[in-house]
DNA sequence: TCAAAAGTGTTCTTATTACACCCATGG
DNA sequence: CCATGGGTGTAATAAGAACACTTTTGA
């Protein structure tokens, strides 16, 4: 193996093996919200070859000196405007031919999104930016309607140890919406009243002095958060240990 | 950015942008053992700079015609001697200096081997390869440390969601050993008769007509694992659907 | 006869499931 | 007055946790 020096930001030179060095590093964001009924995914159209006009995930090359969560970060903003959402590495993809043009590893994020709270803008490579049901997506750029079934199975996991909802409802809410959030991740229905009562024991929601307003039924009672047992209940999910 | 035409094995050519295109990709596996006591790690100590003498995960860059995941069983085999071992994705690491040398993002996989089928011995740039007891492990090249831990973590949660033991136990063992080893992985005591009611509940075990032999108190029965029920165990996981 | 680990059941508590009717509102 | 979704409780079952003594062997 041949060795050489190359130029690099940040480090003074390298010596590595060269034939190992034409390879590059891409990111890409799953990014679900929730409308009220459907779970959604933030999908940005292509504006560049390879897959020009094509809807895809949203993400790009990194740079040789951020850190790969950093790009996750900035390639969301980037090309969709998104800023300050909390991302969670999934799977990295790598099989050779999953890029056209060369050979590119990525790495999927994903987040969870209020939908209303996020207003988003193409830019940079992405030509148009939209919410999608998940249940409508089918072809997409690249392997990522791969990358999305892993990330929404993740989702099906972590729904499962840990309290969601803080990231997708907006501030206050019914638990019947709580409960479609539920179902839409899960994919199946639940019992009305197990559901409350489970949710309930929980301890991380505030019973508000509040009701729906102009639907055409009793209108049902607003709940919302209490933020910090939510956040202790997520940071130490169910424990398990004896 | 400045486009440029590079030469790349297994595809014509590619147009990437040039400045992403001076990286390397990495895997790093961590292979866990159990020798009847305590959970134990495969390293290998590096002839190479950097970190020449440290001990380190087996790990290596790979092929640009390669995917990952064959990189990962290469790089193993390459190193220890070990194959046909079920690696797993775990997590990529991907700070900018995790590598002296250059920018280098690395992929973890883990595995489980019975230590005592698994010959192992040192090629390529591993000067040793040995077991090491986890509790044990302190210093390691690069972020080595931060990766087993990690995977320690992954390994934890894996043994809560479905049966461990087929891939670390000798084919036929006692239930002693069986929650020894579950002992060793989530790292509390557990209840013998709550333990042993609870995994054959789960009907993965075969009772054999066979006990220990030479111990100093009364001897134990053995068990094997019942192979096809264990493994449909293992695909479907709990099952946490309605 | 002693030390060492094997083997074995019951009780209590908690979590999970299944299930059906009345209520409040807008149209 | 009707359609729509809101809201509520109980009983049965299953899972999990706590807990102590007898058995068999080799030394």
């Amino acid at each position: 193996m041949q060795l050489e020096q190359i130029k690099y930001p940040a480090q003074e030179s390298v010596a590595l093996t060269e034939p190992f060095f034409h390879m590059a590093f891409s990111v890409d964001c799953v990014i679900f919200g929730f409308d009220g009924n459907e779970l959604k995914i933030l999908l940005i159209k292509r504006g560049e070859e390879p897959f020009g006009g094509y809807w895809a995930l949203p993400g790009n090359l990194i740079y040789l000196n951020e850190n790969i969560h950093d790009g996750a970060a900035r390639v969301l903003r980037e090309l969709t405007g998104l800023q300050n959402v909390y991302l969670e590495q999934v799977e990295t993809f790598g099989t050779v031919n999953r890029h056209p043009l060369g050979r590119v590893i990525t790495t999927a994020y994903y987040s969870l999104v209020k939908i209303a709270d996020c207003p988003v803008f193409a830019q940079s490579h992405a030509e148009e930016v939209s919410w999608f049901p998940i249940s409508k997506v089918s072809d997409l750029a690249f392997d990522h309607l791969e990358i999305l079934k892993a990330c929404m199975q993740k989702l099906k996991k972590i729904v499962r140890g840990r309290p969601v909802g803080f990231e997708l409802l907006p501030p206050k809410f019914t638990l019947s919406e709580l409960q479609r959030l539920y179902e839409a991740i899960l994919e199946y229905p639940m019992d009305k009243r197990n559901f409350r009562k489970k949710i309930l024991s929980m301890n991380i929601l505030v019973e508000l002095e509040q009701y729906q307003e102009g639907v055409a039924h009793r209108p049902a009672r607003l709940y919302k958060f209490d933020e910090e047992k939510y956040k202790r209940f997520v940071e130490e999910g169910f424990s398990f240990a004896v």
